[in-house]
RNA sequence: GGACCUGUGGUGCAGCUCGGAGUGCACGCCGGCCUGUCAAGCCGGAGGUCGCGGGUUCAAAUCCCGUCAGGUCCGCCA
């Protein structure tokens, strides 16, 4: 029996996409979507589910089989006991459609099964929803029958995506000497960062574990342990409010490395991307550029920007320095060119100024780009026509535009405000107004280094850790502890697609006297400090290695690999945004047994 | 914790502004016809707590209040 490997897509090589089936056996000889003209004349077998049925009375049907591959048409002498979604089994010959009768939308369009004997393995009640029916079907429904979900040519494909995405990271993080370490799930609470799920100890009660929100920790101590390279593709809990791209439990790859630094962090990483990458699309990123963080946001107003277009935040503070409108005399005025905004209505622009004031900034402007008037001190030349204008100098409108390069018909915002305020507001209408659907363009890597160390300050006017405190501070920057705390930069950076976060890392602390430094500037007193972390302050005493780190959530990596907006749909059994499973009805009660053994009774509200 | 959108036979929608009999469309389902279809076609049929509760009204899918569920976002996610 020989097989035949699916062809390598068109300008791919063979190694992209799903790996071939494995010669089919049991019930089987063929896989219905590999079915070929090589196989004409041949008796085949194949199993799966009736995805369609087209009777022509009594001694003609035409019967759509499906798999995991595909579809094959299998002509039949009668089909009316069979419906959608039965089982079956069929056994007949191979042969070339009949002239004129090919169907070039089908994998297997120009061969038929003939003679066809069906086996009915299973029946099916009608399902909830038609497979592959045009128009879209509420997720609600698809998730509380997910079973039959998966089933369709969408999950199947993005679910083999992943797959073939986890593969690939394994082979990258084997090849670079990782080793892969399983961590525990019941781990110790730690109170700070993400939310966590607790889960009752019935040995010790009243005490709990905790579900990991990431192995940070252990992994770290892995390192202590003298592993060196580390990796696991984890699994994460965080009990935080659900999105598009977050859900409660999560996958990253994790990794942690000893006697490494930022870059040999980032390049392992970056060859595990690319490889996921290659796999899924044939095509291997070709470069992961560094961007420091606050070029990102005086470029693109975002710690995620996302390079697949333009429209980049503008400075024209320099500009207005000595201007006499009072709303753009802040500390920042940025701006960015919406080409073609001119012509945008009242309604849609007062919708911008809102969308801006929900954003934080006190306002928006927004100045159209047109011929100027006689008497507007640009006569003839370019000007820009806004409410506010005459509040403006004429070189000052002119400097607006000469800077921002805003040509006729175009539309410039802008927005005045404290530098990092105006920035973010302006980014986000950047994206509202820009950015492109999740499947369109190409694929732009980019790593956000040099982030700051701390990210402005609490109610105390403590520093805040931006990442987490045994995130290591930049060399150079050791002194401004004493000074300027906020500009210290730290070895952690983040690795962005397209304006989604993939992930991030850092180099930790390993030595006490830098920890210590840290400890003091977030204002954690040596009692706190031994009561929150003192088992891993407790392994640092004992010689820790130099070392460093990343994870990155492999859902969204897929998702974004498989053009979809959502990671669920990269996820065989997710939950709704509320969190229940709408399949299992998850979360449920516990017996009353169950609970006595836990020792829990629950309060009234 | 908050904002917005959605909820109508199994599925997807229209109907809701301006209240008047569960009205309509497509798919699916059931039965019949049909020998080259492929979202097969034609004929016939069944199928409804208009998410749920309350209110206004002679009368509510439609207006009002509350609530539940799903979604997107803000907060949150060290």
């Amino acid at each position: 029996m020989n097989t035949v490997a699916p062809p390598a897509p068109a300008g791919l090589p063979a190694t992209a996409g799903p790996p071939a089936p494995p010669a089919p056996a049991g019930l089987r000889t063929r896989y219905c979507g590999l079915v070929g003209i090589e196989d004409v004349g041949k008796q085949v077998h194949v199993c799966g589910w009736v995805a369609r049925r087209r009777e022509h009375g009594e001694h003609l049907a035409f019967l759509d089989v499906r798999d995991h591959t595909g579809v094959v048409q299998c002509v039949v002498d009668g089909a009316s006991a069979l419906r959608p979604e039965y089982v079956v089994r069929v056994t007949g010959t191979v042969r070339r459609r009949p002239e004129g009768t090919a169907n070039d939308q089908l994998a297997t369009g120009d061969v038929e099964i003939g003679d066809c004997v069906v086996e009915t393995l299973n029946e099916s009640e009608p399902p909830p929803f038609v497979l592959g029916s045009p128009g879209q079907v509420d997720e609600a429904v698809r998730l509380r029958y997910r079973y039959i979900d998966l089933r369709t040519e969408r999950m199947q494909a993005n679910l083999r995506l992943r797959a073939v995405v986890n593969a690939a990271i394994r082979r990258s993080m084997d090849r670079q000497g990782f080793l892969e370490l399983e961590t525990p799930l019941l781990w110790t609470p730690t109170p700070e960062g993400a939310r966590e799920f607790a889960v009752p100890s019935r040995h010790q009660r009243g005490a709990f574990y905790v579900l990991p929100q990431s192995p940070q920790i252990a992994k770290q101590l892995a390192m202590v342990g003298g592993i060196d390279r580390y990796y696991q593709i984890a699994r994460c809990m965080r009990d935080e409010d659900l999105r598009a791209d977050r859900q409660f439990e999560f996958t990253q790859l994790d990794l942690e490395a000893s006697f490494v630094g930022e870059r040999d962090v980032r390049a392992f990483v970056s060859d595990a991307v690319a490889e996921a990458t290659e796999s899924a699309t044939g095509e291997r990123p070709s470069e992961f550029p560094e961007m420091t963080w606050s070029e990102a946001i005086d470029r693109y107003g975002s710690d995620n920007p996302d390079l697949r277009f333009a429209m980049e935040l503008v400075d024209v503070t320099a500009v207005l320095a000595a201007t006499q409108f009072t709303a753009f005399r802040a500390p920042a005025v940025k701006a960015i060119v919406l080409p073609g905004g001119a012509e945008l209505g009242r309604a849609r622009l007062d919708a911008l100024v809102e969308r801006a004031r929900g954003l934080g900034a006190k306002g928006l402007v927004w100045m159209r780009a047109v011929q100027g008037e006689a008497g507007s001190g640009a006569e003839g030349a370019l000007d820009l026509a806004s409410p506010v204008a005459k509040f403006l100098a004429a070189d000052e409108r002119a400097g607006i535009a000469a800077r921002t390069g805003a040509r006729l018909g175009d539309l410039v915002l802008l927005v005045a405000d404290a530098h990092r305020t105006a920035c973010e507001v302006l980014g986000q209408i950047r994206l509202d107004l820009g950015r492109p659907p999740v499947d369109e363009g190409p694929r732009r890597f980019v790593w956000i280094v040099d982030f700051p160390l701390f990210d402005g300050t609490d109610d105390d006017g403590r520093p805040q850790a931006a990442h987490h405190p045994f995130t290591m501070p930049h060399p150079d920057d050791l002194e401004l502890f004493a000074t300027d705390p906020l500009a210290v930069r730290a070895q952690s950076y983040d690795l962005v697609l397209n304006g989604w976060e993939l992930g991030s890392g850092s180099i930790r602390i390993h030595r006490a006297d830098i920890q210590r430094k840290v400890f003091a500037a977030l204002g954690i007193d040596e009692h706190e400090a031994q009561a929150r972390f003192g088992f891993l302050l407790g392994a640092f005493r004992y010689g820790a290695p130099p070392h460093g780190g990343f994870a990155f959530g492999i859902d969204r990596l897929v998702a974004l690999l498989a053009g979809e907006e959502n990671i669920r749909e990269v996820i065989a059994f997710p939950k709704t945004q509320s969190g229940s499973d709408l399949m299992t009805g998850a979360p449920g009660e516990l017996s009353a047994r169950q609970l006595r053994e836990l020792g829990i009774r629950f309060l009234e509200p």
